[in-house]
This record gives C-alpha cells, sequence and structure tokens, in this order.
DNA sequence: AAAACGGGGGC
DNA sequence: GCCCCAGTTTT
C-alpha cells in the first residue's frame, strides 16, 4: 500500500470518529495538563478507556497535581481507581510516580524522553504518549493498535513494535505523526478490534486484506 | 522467556 | 465460566 492511500485511511478514520467514543471521552473528558495526561495514560494499562475515562472524571477532581495525588488515603485511591484493573498497583504507582516528580522533577512531568524512562513504572510507550499528547512533540506511539492495524492493512510488514515504529516512521511525512497514534487507536478500540471486529459498519473495509466483502 | 497484576466485556 | 485487553516490572 503506497503512502497516499494510508494518509487518506487516516483522513477517513479521524472523520468517523465520534464524540462519544471512549478514545474522544478520554481526551476530552478533565483538564488536560501534562500530569493528568501521564496519570491518565498510567490508568489505561491493559484495560479499555472507557473504564479509565470513568476513573478520571471523578479522580481529577480531587487530585490534579502529585501533592493532592498524595494527600489521598492509598485505600481510597484503590477503590476510585478499581475499574480499571489492577487496583492496588496502579494505585501505588499514581501515588509513587508523583512521589517522583515531587522528589526529583520540582513537580513537572518532564519533557524529554530520558527523564521520563528514569521513572519507575514509566516505560517506552507511557513515554512516547506523553510527549505526544501532552507536549505535541511529533511522534508516532506504537502500541498493540498501532502496531497491528497498519500490518493488517498491509502498509508494513513488521515482526515486532520496535520495526514498526522505524517503518511507520520512515514512510509518513512528520506533520502526521501525531495524529496517528489517537486515530488508530480510536478505531482499533471501537471497530477494528483483536476479537470480534465489527466489520460490517468499518469505514476502511475496502482497504483491508481480510476484507469480508471480498475474500 | 514467562509470570504477575485485575476488573470489565465478549462469547 | 473462560479468555482477552492503550504495559511494565519482577522472577
Amino acid at each position: 500500500m503506497e503512502t497516499k492511500k494510508f494518509l487518506e485511511i487516516l483522513d477517513i478514520l479521524s472523520q468517523n470518529i465520534q464524540d462519544d467514543t471512549p478514545s474522544s471521552i478520554l481526551k476530552n473528558s478533565f483538564k488536560r495538563t501534562p500530569y493528568t495526561i501521564l496519570m491518565a495514560t498510567l490508568l489505561s494499562l491493559r484495560t479499555k478507556d472507557e473504564n479509565t475515562a470513568r476513573v478520571v472524571s471523578k479522580l481529577f477532581i480531587i487530585a490534579n497535581t502529585p501533592q493532592s495525588m498524595l494527600q489521598i488515603p492509598i485505600e481510597e485511591l484503590q477503590e476510585i481507581v478499581k475499574p480499571t484493573g489492577m487496583y492496588r498497583k496502579k494505585a501505588q504507582i499514581l501515588q509513587d510516580v508523583s512521589q517522583v516528580l515531587i522528589d526529583r522533577f520540582d513537580s513537572q512531568v518532564p519533557s524529554n524522553k530520558k527523564d521520563l524512562l528514569s521513572i519507575k513504572n514509566i516505560g517506552e510507550k507511557t513515554a512516547n504518549i506523553v510527549l505526544n499528547n501532552a507536549f505535541n512533540i511529533p511522534i508516532i506511539a506504537v502500541d498493540t493498535h498501532v502496531h497491528r492495524i497498519p500490518n493488517l492493512l498491509g502498509f508494513i510488514d513488521t515482526q515486532n513494535e520496535k520495526d514498526t515504529q522505524k517503518e511507520l516512521s520512515k514512510k509518513i511525512p512528520k506533520e502526521y505523526w501525531s495524529i496517528v497514534n489517537f486515530n488508530i487507536v480510536s478505531f482499533g478500540q471501537t471497530i477494528c478490534k483483536t476479537r470480534n471486529p465489527l466489520c460490517n459498519i468499518c469505514p476502511i473495509s475496502n482497504f483491508c486484506r481480510k476484507n469480508p466483502f471480498t475474500n
């Protein structure tokens, strides 16, 4: 598949994102600062945005700074984050990361990858998502959807996420990098799901290698 | 390389 | 009832 056609598909996807999709809710349902974006990203590990959105809409009312996050008793915080799963671990992660921000970064979220990765519980994917979303740094944040879907379309042919990051960055013009993750993940969570994909209402089924209407 | 964390949703 | 999911750390 040519880059031109892939960019057309990205455009189709962005037009088909409804305001009530999980990703859009997550994007719009709280005061967006680097800190809240980082906390929301940590909460979204291994769960659906729908669950994250439910939690953050309550959580950020009482805690949208590292200091206020640390004031919440751990048992109470566990109850708040429960719908996202792994709630004991996640409550601890939120407070641990907040403490590191206070101790080492003047209560600010670092805006460079090296510092982000030096914080425990922040890995490659989380760092990329934060740099992209919180600081508008052009970067293609590769997760399971961003790896899976371009391969499904035949735009790239890669075996792991590191190669996907390299190939996508090579083939997609830089001015598109910031929108690639959001558009593809939103699509991957709502329509092109790993399990039970909704191919019958897919706006880009014509381009898919597993198009049910042409196979 | 594999386990562990974990509630919610699809089947 | 069983398996999977916007990941990262630990064994």
